[in-house]
DNA sequence: CGTAATCGTTGACAGATGTCATCGATGTGG
DNA sequence: CCACATCGATGACATCTGTCAACGATTACG
């Protein structure tokens, strides 16, 4: 099933630290999203129910924490941009960040190097 | 507002050329998509609706054309994925798909050219 | 024990999305 | 002029999403 764009906050939080109750879980993400208690738990709920989260009974409550890898969310979320909107590739949408003007010098920098040392 | 997945499909056959008439686009994307020419036609209603596509009338039907620029759209949702996976980073992007092997020497080779003429 | 607090589960509901079919207007061919 | 073909508009409907609130079970505390 897909994660979708408020799902993935919660996700967010979870791989930043887990395993976290429903409670930690409000605190980190309920007051910056301006979501109340009931949305969270109806979130972290479908969560559940989709396999992208696991719940750990601990006494009365359950502890949560995240069952797919930040990393494969990531991926698969990037490659699906690149498929749909540069024909898979990745040089294409840096030439479209590079001829917005997104890219400060700071980021330019980072980018030769990290390419350089990856053409290594 | 936002264009959907499916609307997008017919954008991007606007975007590769236009004007066309319902006819073409239902030729362009219907089969490719196994979509019926129902289908075709409300994806386009909306899209019109929703001001991403202008109809200009042409006797009995209208030429479609997209009042959205690819490039607008592009940017947009790339700068979206950057900014709620990768802190708003180039980088770090393309760390992850070096990391996923899922650069080929090409797309390297390219890439580094790209950025070193960038850094100029 | 009884009462208040807390959890997770569910129900709700509006809006977006994916998919299709039907309908009324209008034009075309004979 | 009439029957037929087309076109766009619209209605339908299931599913997904974003948001909340209410409920039932359970626990903790006085």
């Amino acid at each position: 099933m897909k994660i979708s764009t408020a799902e993935s906050v919660i996700m967010e939080a979870l791989w930043r630290k887990n395993p976290l109750t429903s409670e930690a879980i409000i605190a980190e993400v309920g007051e910056p999203n301006g979501w109340t208690e009931g949305t969270v738990k109806q979130l972290l709920s479908r969560l559940v129910k989709k396999k992208a989260v696991g719940a750990t009974p601990e006494g009365r409550r359950y502890q949560y924490a995240p069952l797919v890898a930040r990393g494969a969310y990531v991926e698969a979320e990037s490659q699906g941009l690149l498929d749909r909107l540069f024909e898979g590739r990745l040089a294409p949408l840096v030439t479209q960040f590079s001829d917005a003007g997104k890219l400060t010098d700071e980021d330019i920098a980072e980018l030769k190097a990290l390419v350089e040392r990856i053409a290594k």
